[in-house]
DNA sequence: CTCTTGATCTTCT
DNA sequence: GAAGATCAAGAGC
């Protein structure tokens, strides 16, 4: 019998529980995985994170590597909150701090699914594409109201809202994209067959 | 479809 | 003074 009829164009994932802030303080190569499939929310709005990229203090190409810095000083903060720099002078782009506190890691959120709030993502891209909406690090931090004025904040508390996923997803891992240092390390990570990725893998 | 380039500015050397 | 965890538009195929 036909118990389940074709789901909808865009179906809306039931949302696990709340992540605490606990959730980030064990090795960042262990939450970056973890974080595909979980739900982001700033203000209400956002969706499935569906790609991600791990940066950890030995690794050169991390904004931490080479110590203590006025940017990057929150990386060497508590786990669980939130890391946002400016990118090519132009874009922001957001990271959710990992490990315990001077480990200096983080999660840097490239791309999700829009779910959530899709008129006030498509109003803030100029873009109607949901494709395009949030499938980069500079155009999710657009879509979801992301800026400095979110950096150094909890990521526990509002405006973020974070939920864990409901069951394992296919995840898939390859080289990080736009870097120039430690080029080959597979610590990019993405929901296998996602429409939504920055580039495929 | 892929490749190239300009925009724009903070950060660190 | 140069580089950079990006993006969008335009050219070429």
């Amino acid at each position: 019998m036909a118990q389940n009829p074709k789901p909808a164009e865009t179906s809306v994932p039931r949302l696990g529980k709340p992540l605490k802030r606990s959730f980030f303080n064990r090795s960042v190569h262990d939450v970056a995985p973890d974080l595909i499939g979980a739900t982001l929310l700033v203000d209400g709005v956002g969706g499935t994170i569906v790609e991600v990229e791990a940066y950890h203090h030995t690794d050169p190409a991390a904004h931490s590597f080479n110590g203590p810095t006025p940017r990057n000083m929150v990386m060497f903060g508590p786990p669980g909150f939130s890391y946002v720099y400016r990118s090519y002078g132009i874009h922001w782009c957001a990271n959710f701090v990992c490990e315990a506190e001077g480990s200096a890691s983080a999660v840097l959120i490239r791309a999700l699914e829009p779910i959530h709030g899709c008129a006030a993502m498509r109003r803030r891209r100029g873009l109607q594409e949901a494709r395009a909406l949030c499938s980069g690090p500079g155009k999710l931090c657009e879509a979801l109201g992301i800026t400095i004025k979110h950096s150094a904040l909890p990521l526990d508390a509002q405006p973020f809202a974070l939920y864990a996923r409901i069951g394992k997803p296919d995840i898939v891992a390859g080289v990080r994209i736009g870097i120039t240092k430690a080029v080959d390390l597979p610590w990019r990570y993405g929901l296998k067959g996602s429409k939504f990725l920055s580039k495929p893998f």
